[in-house]
DNA sequence: ACATAAAGTAAAGTATACTTTACATTATGT
DNA sequence: ACATAATGTAAAGTATACTTTACTTTATGT
């Protein structure tokens, strides 16, 4: 299991969306603001239940917002 | 972030897919068969970039394999 | 019945996601 | 210029995903 391969567009998400903080997007799923400031800045990929909640959040897909980006194959 | 919401259909795509076996999953994902079992089993859910490599494993998407299940709301 | 492969259980250790606290920087409005 | 909201950084702690090892149970074939 190896590094962050996982981008993503939440930043983008937050401002189509209704102009939702960092805060306000951290409440509705459920994490704190610094969770929601790692994954952005991409310095962690979120688990599977959080980035279905955040899919969710926004209406989208999973597969919409997080984009796995390969590097060993 | 609570427990484990998340239901998967590994081991129905396992056999769907050439009678994949744990441990062949295991290698092509990078993972040991013991995270497999215990994913499987829903002991607990996998990250979001192992999610992504079991999809891409089986050529579907993430929704495809795994369903979050709502509890709180 | 026997051998072997596949699947399961368990427990201790490591890696990483997530929290908590605290402070610094960058916007935005008046 | 000032106040305040929003974003960023950092570091130590907790929770959970994942590994490693070892042993047990269930399937499959001959």
């Amino acid at each position: 299991m190896a590094k962050s391969e996982v981008k993503n567009k939440i930043r983008r998400l937050r401002f189509e969306n209704g102009e939702m903080t960092q805060q306000q997007l951290a409440d509705k799923v459920g994490v704190t603001r610094q969770t929601i400031i790692a994954i952005e800045a991409g310095k962690y990929s979120p688990s599977l239940t959080l980035a279905f909640k955040v899919a969710r959040t926004f209406g989208v897909k999973v597969e919409d917002i997080f984009q796995y980006e390969d590097e060993s194959s």
